[in-house]
RNA sequence: GCGACUGUAGCUCAGUUGGCAGAGCGCAGGAUUGUGAUUCCUGAUGUCGUGGGUUCGAGCCCCAUCAGUCGCCCCA
C-alpha cells in the first residue's frame, strides 16, 4: 500500500459493504424518530469557533485540546469543524426563531470531529445521530427521549445495554456542591494521586469516578450532589424516574454520572455496554435549559441526546445482527450485437416494473458472465444470445432454486413472469 | 497527550540460527468451443507499512517515522 496518499489519521472510509449497512441503520433510526414526532434538520459542518467555546465551555477537554480550529485564510474568520451537534443546532434554532412560537422536536445525523488518539470506537471523524427537543420544561420530554431510545434498541435488535441516569441539578446547586467538594478534597490532598490533583480544580466530580482503590473511602464520604438539589430539581428527577418505571424500563441511578460539556443541567442519562472495551457509551444526553439563552436566544428549556453511530454499528455487528447484503433481482447476461440491444431493452423493461437489475457490462464469455451473475447475488439470470435475439426471446434461469427449470420465453413476458414467481415465493414464506 | 503490542498478496495469515517471498480464500483462464454456485487443471499477484542503519547478505537485528489494536485519559 502506498503511504503517500492515505486518509487522515482517525478518519475512515466507509466502504460499500459497510456503507450499505449504515444506510439501513440510518433509515431504521430516522423512522423511529419520526414516529415520535421528530423532524430532520441539517446544519453546516463548519461553524464559527466562538460558538463552541461559548456552548461547550472554555475549560473542557473538547475545547482546550480536541477541536479542529483554523483561520479561514481568505477572510481571517476563526472556524471550527463541529465537535458535536447541539451547539450548531441551538444556533440554527435561535437564528431562525424556530422555538419562539412553537415547541420543536429535531434530529440530525452526520460527522463530528475531535482530535483524539484513535482507537476502537473513537475516531477523529466520527458520526452521531443527534436528537433535540426545545420548549419543554417538564420531565416528560426527558423520559420520552429515553423511552424512544429503548424502543430503538429493540428495533435494532440490541440487547445488554444498560441505562444510567443522574441529575446534575441547577447551576447554582451544582456550584455549591462543587465548592464544598473541592474544600473536602483539599483536606485529603495527600491521598490524591497525580490524576486527582490535576483534576481537583478542573473537574473534581471526575475524581469520584477514580479507579484507584486508595481513594475509595474518601470518595464514599465526599459530599454528594444529590444532597444539594432543591425541591424542584428533586421533583423533576423523580418525575423522570416515575415515567421510566411506568414504562417498565430498568435503570440505575449513578450519582457519579457527569458530563464533559458544561451546558447540561437536571437530567443526564447514558446507555452503556461492556462489549466495546474502553468506549462503552453508545448514547448519552440530558437537559440543557440554559444554553439557548446563553447563546443569545430567548430562554428556552431544552433536552437532547446523541448516539455514536460507529459504536452502535459495532455493537450490532458484535451481536451478529448485521443482515446479509441483498443482491439484485435480475442479472442480464448477453453476447452478440443484436443480443446486447435486446438486453438493454429488456433490462429497462424490468426496471419499469420495479425490479432491481444489473445489466452485464464489459463482455466476456457466457461462463464468465454467469459467474458474475452468481456472485452478484441475483435471484434470476436473463440470458440472451444470438439465437434468442433473432426471435425476440430470452432465457430465464432461477439461480437460487435448482428445481425450477430454465425457460425460454418472449422478451415482453419476462417481467411479468419474474414478478409472478417472486410473489409466489413470498406467499410460500409467509 | 502517555504506555504496551502489532504491521508480509484484494482478505485471513505462515515465514526456522539473518541465506531464492509462501499457503488458504478470492481473482483470471481452461476441462468436446451458449450457462453460475460442487470438483479438477493452469496462471497472476507483493516497494515484506515507510525512511535510514548494521551486515558479504535483512521480512527477520538496531534507530526513526506512519498507521492500527489494547489500556490510561476523554467521550457519542
Amino acid at each position: 500500500m502506498s503511504q503517500n496518499l492515505q486518509s487522515v489519521r482517525g478518519m475512515n472510509d466507509i466502504l460499500p459493504a459497510e456503507a450499505e449497512f449504515w444506510e439501513l441503520f440510518e433509515t431504521i433510526v430516522a423512522e423511529r424518530l419520526k414516529s415520535y414526532g421528530y423532524k430532520p434538520i441539517r446544519m453546516p459542518i463548519v461553524e464559527p469557533t466562538p460558538l463552541f467555546k461559548r456552548a461547550i465551555g472554555e475549560v473542557t477537554d473538547i475545547v482546550e485540546k480536541e477541536m479542529y480550529s483554523f483561520i479561514d485564510s481568505l477572510n481571517g474568520e476563526p472556524l471550527t469543524l463541529r465537535p458535536e451537534g447541539t451547539a450548531g443546532c441551538v444556533r440554527a434554532v435561535i437564528q431562525h426563531g424556530l422555538a419562539n412560537q412553537a415547541t420543536q422536536r429535531l434530529y440530525y445525523m452526520g460527522p463530528m470531529f475531535r482530535h483524539e488518539r484513535p482507537q476502537k470506537g473513537r475516531y477523529r471523524q466520527f458520526h452521531q445521530i443527534g436528537v433535540e427537543a426545545f420548549g419543554f420544561a417538564g420531565p416528560d420530554v426527558d423520559a420520552e427521549q429515553i423511552l424512544l431510545t429503548a424502543r430503538l434498541w429493540d428495533d435494532l435488535g440490541l440487547e445488554g445495554i444498560r441505562l444510567e441516569i443522574n441529575s446534575l441539578g441547577q447551576p447554582e446547586e451544582r456550584a455549591r456542591h462543587r465548592a464544598d467538594l473541592i474544600a473536602y478534597l483539599e483536606q485529603h490532598q495527600e491521598v490524591l494521586d497525580e490524576d486527582g490533583k490535576r483534576r481537583l480544580y478542573t473537574n473534581p466530580l471526575r475524581i469520584l469516578d477514580s479507579k484507584n482503590p486508595a481513594l475509595q473511602d474518601i470518595c464514599a464520604a465526599a459530599p454528594k450532589l444529590i444532597d444539594y438539589l432543591g425541591e424542584a430539581s428533586l421533583a423533576h428527577f423523580q418525575g423522570v424516574q416515575q415515567i421510566l418505571r411506568d414504562a417498565g424500563i430498568p435503570f440505575v441511578v449513578n450519582p457519579r454520572l457527569v458530563r464533559g460539556l458544561d451546558y447540561y443541567n437536571l437530567t443526564v442519562f447514558e446507555w452503556v455496554t461492556d462489549r466495546l472495551g474502553a468506549q462503552g457509551t453508545v448514547c448519552a444526553g440530558g437537559r440543557y435549559d440554559g444554553l439557548v439563552q446563553q447563546l443569545g436566544g430567548r430562554p428556552t428549556p431544552a433536552c437532547g441526546f446523541a448516539m455514536g453511530v460507529e459504536r452502535l454499528i459495532a455493537l450490532i455487528r458484535d451481536a451478529g445482527g448485521e443482515p446479509a447484503p441483498r443482491g439484485p433481482d435480475v442479472y442480464v447476461v448477453h453476447q452478440g450485437e443484436a443480443a446486447t440491444r435486446l438486453a438493454f431493452r429488456v433490462a429497462e423493461q424490468l426496471r419499469d416494473n420495479g425490479l432491481d437489475v444489473i445489466l452485464h457490462c464489459g463482455g466476456g464469455s457466457f461462463k464468465a458472465q454467469m459467474k458474475k451473475a452468481d456472485a452478484s447475488g441475483a435471484l434470476y439470470a436473463v440470458i440472451i444470445g444470438d439465437d434468442e435475439a433473432a426471435s425476440g426471446d430470452v432465457q430465464l434461469k432461477a439461480l437460487r432454486d435448482p428445481d425450477v427449470p430454465q425457460r425460454r420465453l418472449a422478451a415482453d413476458r419476462v417481467a411479468g413472469c419474474i414478478i409472478d414467481q417472486l410473489v409466489d415465493t413470498e406467499e410460500e414464506e409467509s
